[in-house]
RNA sequence: GGUCCGGUAGCUCAGUUGGAUAGAGCAUCAGCCUUCUAAGCUGAGGGUCAUUGGUUCGAAUCCAAUCCGGAUCACCA
């Protein structure tokens, strides 16, 4: 099983949870062209003290507002509120520390946290009022996140919910207790003590009896098993939680959890803007929608520019750009080895020439383009000779199994990204030496026509197992 | 401070089970469209592989130390 995606439904997707979406996607895809059965999954984060925030902001600031009152897809118009919570936070903390408490103070007792705190109680307690805001408020993100997840091609075999798997959690902390794996604090709240493994002590759960982040994860890790007997549990997160997701595996051998052994934690780096992380509390983000927008409307000028299609009906056009602009922005996003971090500079858009998703497409059309005029015969006799850049080509795909196979056992789809630009590059030096059409006798234009096809097909496996469409004719 | 990750061309990245002149793409410069799509192809310039020491016939790759950058160690998620 894959889990990957997992938002929080208190905000719009970011090109971070791009890059998360595509590896999730891409990974599942990889290990089942290797023959595993893959299921994939996301957990969504649709409960806890950021949700209640937006929630908070809403009451205290909306005067009612709806995305349908103020034309607004619905995760950006929550995500609207959360931010306004942080500068009424902010706000008030900074009065509280001019009347003379100490900032420390001001934090725990500024009003707007203090509402949040006690709306997650009354969550917790079941609060009619409570939990139909929050219906409400979710309903609005999931609307928005229909549109974003259909965009970008992500989808899962199964849908977890935070606020269903949390009772799972408490209980087991409950069992954890009566095992001796936690010990509850003289307030109320429990902990496991990792000291002896090298780490801290862990709160598994609040003075206030409500539960943590981690309180779900082990409820989930268990639920998972139980449902689908899974023999691995890939969890593709990102790598600022490496420490939290060693204490989820720890703690799950030390309850003695069926399938602790079988986490495995995918960890990817973070995507940073020349100006350091990106912060939704700070507007500081580039927003996953914009990000797809943008790359279309840069497909289509490119395509303008260059003319080829004239003769594409609307829709074939906006079929076209899509497949162009996702395929720039996938292909990106997944070149690179995904543990490392990396930099997105939003001055310079994503490129459309050499190491590029569309120069792949690029490849694949040109080939299509020879292909619609002429196909191989079987019947007819093939050159047994062959000229150096077509041994070239022909020796780059015969490593497209071994490719598959690497790339699933690092759970890395960069292998496949370099391995299908290889290929292209090749065809291309190829293409511009030699003729397939026009070729020198019958044989070798047989020849020519089968490493065509042979090469469109691997250009179009591999790219669609970084989730990359691609076109006919561009 | 503890733990973990990283530092390779102006920029973004490959290469790290030790092996030949360290590779791409972008950017810069010079060429290539009367024949299959120029989103392409060919070539040039550009590197003390952070630094120092060690192991080795041989180090970007292994070891140690140092410097720089980042993540994390929350009754946030």
């Amino acid at each position: 099983m894959v889990e990957y995606s997992s938002p929080n439904t208190n905000k719009p997707l970011h090109l971070g949870h791009l890059r998360n979406n595509f590896l999730g996607w891409s990974v599942a895809e990889i290990l089942k062209a290797n023959g595993y059965e893959v299921l994939k999954s996301c957990i969504v984060n649709d409960r806890g003290i950021h949700i209640c925030k937006s929630m908070i902001a809403w009451q205290l600031f909306a005067n009612g507002a709806t995305p349908q009152s103020t034309n607004t897809k619905g995760d950006h118009f929550v995500g609207e509120y959360y931010v306004k919570f942080n500068d009424e936070y902010k706000r008030q903390v900074n009065e509280l520390t001019a009347s003379g408490m100490t900032a420390e103070e001001a934090e725990k007792k500024a009003p707007v946290m203090l509402a949040a705190q006690q709306m997650l109680q009354d969550w917790e307690k079941g609060d009619k009022d409570v939990l139909e805001l929050w219906k409400k408020m979710n309903g609005w993100v999931y609307e928005g996140f229909e549109v974003t997840y259909k965009n970008i091609g992500s989808d899962f075999d199964k849908t977890y919910y935070e606020s269903d798997t949390y009772l799972l959690g408490k209980r087991i902390v409950e069992d954890g207790l009566t095992k001796g794996v936690f010990t509850k604090d003289g307030d109320g709240s429990v902990w496991i003590d990792l000291t002896a493994d090298g780490l801290d002590r862990k709160i598994v759960q609040r003075k206030d009896g409500t539960s943590v982040y981690i309180t779900q994860d082990i409820g989930l890790a268990l639920q998972k098993y139980e449902e689908y007997k899974i023999d691995k549990s890939i969890y593709v997160i990102g790598d600022e939680q490496n420490y939290h997701m060693k204490v989820l595996k720890l703690i799950a051998e030390k309850l003695g959890l069926p399938n602790a052994e079988n986490i495995f934690h995918l960890s990817y780096g973070m995507v940073e803007l020349p100006s350091g992380k990106m912060k939704s509390r700070e507007g500081t983000v580039v927003d996953a929608d914009d990000m797809v927008t943008e790359m279309c409307e840069t497909a289509r000028q490119h395509t303008e520019a260059l003319g080829k299609v004239k003769d594409f009906s609307a829709n074939e056009l906006e079929s076209l750009y899509r497949t162009i602009g996702m395929g720039a922005m996938k292909f990106y996003l997944l070149r690179v080895d995904p543990r490392k971090k990396m930099i997105f500079n939003p001055e310079e858009s994503i490129d459309f020439h050499g190491f590029t998703g569309p120069f792949v497409q690029y490849t694949y059309a040109r080939i299509r383009s020879i292909l619609r005029k002429e196909s191989p015969d079987e019947q007819k006799p093939v050159s047994d000779t062959l000229l150096k850049l077509e041994k070239d080509i022909l020796h780059k795909l015969e490593q497209f199994p071994a490719v598959i196979a690497q790339a699933a056992s690092e759970l890395n789809p960069s292998e496949i990204a370099n391995y299908v630009f290889h290929v292209a590059k090749a065809f291309n030096t190829f293409y511009a030496e030699h003729s397939v059409a026009n070729a020198e006798s019958e044989e070798k234009k047989q020849l020519r026509l089968r490493l065509s096809v042979m090469t469109s097909n691997v250009l179009k496996t591999g790219m669609h197992l970084l989730g990359i469409e691609v076109p006919e004719r561009m």
